[in-house]
DNA sequence: TCTAGTTTGTTTGATAGCGAACAGACACCG
DNA sequence: CGGTGTCTGTTCGCTATCAAACAAACTAGA
């Protein structure tokens, strides 16, 4: 998890929309821009979406809720990322998961035909897309590993720092997150329970590695990876 | 796991290789077809490996070490399925997995550069090798969630009857799976103890949902599922 | 046939993490 | 300002799972 890999990465692709909108409008009639407010849903669990997403800008939530009423959050979502209806075969009709804005976030939204069509005659976009699609899974077998083998204090430093290098503003002595999330929220992502982030996150604080309040996470890169070397 | 999800997928993609095979040749020189035997490795974890592979018969296992050593199996994969070197970006240039041919393999090597220039050129094939992909990334979603939900016992039984579907053949009374898995195999498979995978294995046995010697596992399709209906 | 290596079956503590529970903070809203 | 709801901190018993260990069963090579 180096850090050379936050920062801008769709390069000229996301000027891609904004520059030729019009044009696209014209060739691809469904598309929209939409603007979504805190905890909208871009679709939900079980809906029978056929639409394909492009954030604009903004942080969206996948998450999925099991037959249990557990909750559990795939990845979190920036600038650049698609998701939605993606597979043309009849199979899976049914979204297997949750997309929900988190703070205000604003999409392109374009029926699945469009949106193959528009891969189809724009080789580099398609190419950006696969390559997005790719490093989305290697980055959920990436948590699949750390979840089957690093206990939740591991877990947890890693995905704060991951978090870090996402989302975060540089600020007095460190990072702190541009997200608000609840302990909760936290402990969904890393798959654990709330009590137990809980305690390490105030023994984090405590070793000075971090510190927060109810509504801001304020991460010291420096002394928590020096600890917790993932590597 | 509807059953519908076995069977070919790849329609009219196998063939294209097959038949175009010499002209493909022509164009982009680095393929090769390559024959490998049990236990061969395509690549494995932290090689510097610029190749991508296209698997035309026989199971690739994919699997990764941890550094604590322990053997995590990603997932299992069957004809039509590429791996390999798939990010142009600098980044990340060793292999995050060891990918290992389970019995006789045969596949196709070209290098990245190649394989490029192949998608571009073919727009129904680069479709079908995204469409794949976000196929494998929805499957690993899934195999996270059981993980986080589910007791090994459940998990056990799903991963069995998704092997039955996968590489299972018509027997007697289920399907016999056409790989030797042993427990400590079947254990990485599901992120288990091999201890606990050897009782509820034998649990099963006894309640007639599966039968197997050291070197077959035969499951009863309608029994196991009859008692860990997964959906 | 003997032997060395692998795979299975089962037992035995030890423990990480869960779920439930509850009290104290804090936040927001009428 | 007081009330209601959300969030945090912490405790406690419970249990699924693991790791280690070992014997029995099997395999294969010499």
């Amino acid at each position: 998890m180096s850090s050379s890999e936050h920062s801008d990465k769709s390069g000229s692709i996301d000027t891609f929309f904004e520059h030729g909108f019009e044009q696209l409008k014209q060739d691809y009639p469904s598309i929209q821009e939409i603007h979504a407010a805190s905890k909208d849903f871009l679709y939900r669990q079980g809906d029978h979406c056929t639409y394909v997403f492009w954030i604009k800008s903004g942080i969206v939530k996948l998450s999925h809720l099991t037959a249990q009423g557990t909750e559990i959050t795939i990845v979190l979502l920036r600038k650049g990322d698609v998701i939605g209806h993606l597979q043309g075969d009849s199979v899976h009709q049914e979204m297997e998961e949750t997309a929900q804005a988190l703070g205000e976030v604003s999409y392109y939204r374009l029926a699945y035909v469009d949106f193959k069509a528009l891969l189809s005659h724009h080789a580099e976009l398609a190419w950006h897309v696969f390559e997005e699609t790719y490093a989305r899974k290697q980055k959920i077998e990436r948590k699949l590993r750390t979840i089957l083998t690093q206990p939740v204090e591991m877990r947890l430093a890693a995905t704060l720092l991951e978090l870090a290098d996402m989302f975060g503003i540089q600020c007095t002595h460190g990072y702190a997150l541009e997200i608000h999330l609840t302990q909760q929220d936290v402990a969904d992502l890393i798959g654990a329970s709330r009590s137990v982030v809980s305690t390490i996150l105030n023994d984090f604080r405590n070793r000075g590695m971090l510190d927060y309040t109810r509504d801001q996470i304020c991460i010291n890169d420096a002394a928590l990876s020096d600890s917790y070397q993932t590597k």
